[in-house]
DNA sequence: ATGCCGAACTGAACCGGATAAGCTGAGAAA
DNA sequence: TTTCTCAGCTTATCCGGTTCAGTTCGGCAT
């Protein structure tokens, strides 16, 4: 099956090539009538531009990049990248804007992608994730002045566009909730602590802990895994001084955390109060349903990808702070059972 | 900064643009000695080859289309996706095509995704998931000529090139496994019932149990989400002759019928078996951890890209059948109590 | 010495659009 | 009637590669 080019709706039209592009693209250069006869035909004959010609002279790609820096064990069980391509998917589809998805073993490895991409002028602009402190992709991308968008922060971002969600605030009110419900031992088991929302929600922690005088707080690090959240969680609950309440720098994690203080005969939310981080589906799958910090990560995903489409226009993309995780309380809280 | 071109790489080796071509292609026509400089210029000044312009010459895009059709809220849990995506991935890069991915609606948004591809000339393949009966997506691409792998079957996929795992194989050895617990009322909570593989499992299903004499054996369709599993379970488990075995199609439902039985104060396995589909960490998250059939599924990706690169430089891609997912016994599986 | 051959390379056409510059004809202004 | 203007188009060039048809030249056989 053959492809229609412009010229061949051109040679059906009666007019130019030039014409045809005046008239798809919506510029001033022909008339109503005749931008109506061409887009009619182009629609009849099924023909839709080249990307490749079209990203040759009008040197933009029609694509923007995303690479995945997780291993495959842990980037499949998260539903948070899924959530969020979604998001950035039905963004970039509704202006027909491709994405292109690279999954990467490391940070420098990810580097190496941009750079070809921008060499090989494969995207107009990346979405970067998984923000870490003193991150090296940062001066990488500005060096290579390749339009990007910034998902994590506030700061260590350089002069790129961000886009964060204010952790901070969501962990502070989590552990101003518990303190309320009566909890004085309040543990975390966070996620990859060189992420550097990891520190602002380390750092939150420590604050507002203080602040309660919460003075058996603790964290333990973390690599999201489930198997490693478990770990910790059997850790923390073996100690002398047990937490009554942990919070979960992901979901996975927490529901890991559940099945171990259950296997170790504790009762929860009775022993034992769990908080999750991201409200996914999986929170409301297991018994108790956990209590979880949740928003709309795909309308965040969607949010990252307008405000990248804007850098790539050449507007500044400026630095963006987004909704605000809101706790959900389920089952897995309640006050501390008296000891 | 200023990206180079082949004109560039052309001058400072002092030879035309076609010869850089060819030392860059591997093509013969330089000799040795100025393929190697050419190249040292190239690797010096950081030139990549335009996608684009090699897009548009050489007709081929660099890249292959994968278009996802499930709602958001199940493509996020389903750790399946994001593990055959890292899969497909790791061979695509390896041979530096690009993957281009897009989330849609339903199978004719799926179609009309494929025939923009194709016009656009912005893919050389796609990979086609979650096979349907009697699937309008086969007809339209071997309509559009456009090279495809189907990861589903056997059978229904017209002429296109296919991979699919034997499920049936697998059910069959789960249900054997079962009845020789001692389990004679086996049920069954399926995935979306117009789904090919779908079709298989509840054919291989009702095949096995009638030959092992299962008269009881049950099967419920469901949507693969936590919820619809778990409500799928509670009706099983309130039903008059309640089985004492559930297989479910993927993890998730899994892990919500896990939830709800024990809610429904009913122990796993001592009242209760079940086994999973899909043998992601979520299995070992959960206490009992869950018996599951699982397999390489990264791999299973990378099969089919292999594959579908194959088909993209003309060789016939065949129909071929992978790995077997194989059954691990863990804590949720045992003989049922008598009663 | 001449002719011939093939390796090594050059030059130009081409892919399919975007776009600047040039052309044309109808209507308005002089 | 002539000139000017400008909408509405055409033509030509460019984007950055690939590739085909030549061209050059050193070496070898005659």
């Amino acid at each position: 099956m053959k492809r229609p080019t412009i010229a061949d709706v051109a040679q059906r039209a009666g007019v130019s090539k030039g014409a045809v592009s005046y008239a798809l693209n919506g510029q001033p250069g022909v008339s109503e009538a005749t931008r109506q006869r061409i887009l009619a035909i182009a629609t009849e004959i099924g023909f839709s531009r080249s990307s490749a010609a079209r990203a040759l002279s009008a040197a933009t790609a029609g694509a923007i990049g995303l690479a995945l820096c997780r291993p495959a064990r842990t980037l499949g069980v998260e539903p948070f990248f899924m959530a969020l391509i979604s998001g950035v998917e039905a963004e970039l589809s509704a202006r027909s804007y491709a994405l292109t998805l690279q999954v990467v073993a490391d940070p420098d490895a990810e580097i190496a992608v941009y750079r070809r991409w921008w060499g090989e002028r494969r995207v107009d602009g990346v979405l970067v994730c998984d923000l870490r402190t003193d991150d090296r992709r940062i001066p990488a991308l500005e060096q290579l002045q390749l339009p990007a968008v910034v998902i994590g922060g506030p700061g260590g971002t350089g002069e790129l566009a961000s886009l964060w969600s204010d952790d901070a605030a969501a962990l502070t009110e989590t552990v101003e909730y518990l303190a309320a419900l009566g909890h004085r031992r309040i543990a975390r088991v966070a996620g990859l602590p060189d992420l550097r929302h990891t520190e602002i929600r380390t750092d939150a922690f420590a604050a507002v802990c203080q602040r309660l005088g919460l003075v058996d707080a603790v964290t333990v690090w973390s690599d999201y895994t489930g198997e490693e959240g478990g770990r910790a969680t059997r850790r923390l609950l073996s100690s002398a001084s047990r937490p009554t309440a942990v919070i979960y720098d992901n979901d996975v994690m927490a529901i890991a955390g559940l099945s171990v203080a259950q296997e170790m005969g504790l009762t929860v939310p009775g022993d034992l109060s769990i908080v999750a981080w991201d409200d996914s589906p999986l929170c409301r799958l297991v018994h108790p349903p956990l209590t979880a910090l949740g928003r709309d990560i795909p309308a965040y995903g969607a949010h990252a990808a307008r405000q990248l489409l804007a850098v790539v226009a050449g507007q500044p993309g400026g630095r963006v702070q987004d909704e605000t995780a809101h706790l959900t309380p389920r089952g897995s809280t309640a006050p501390p059972r008296v000891r």
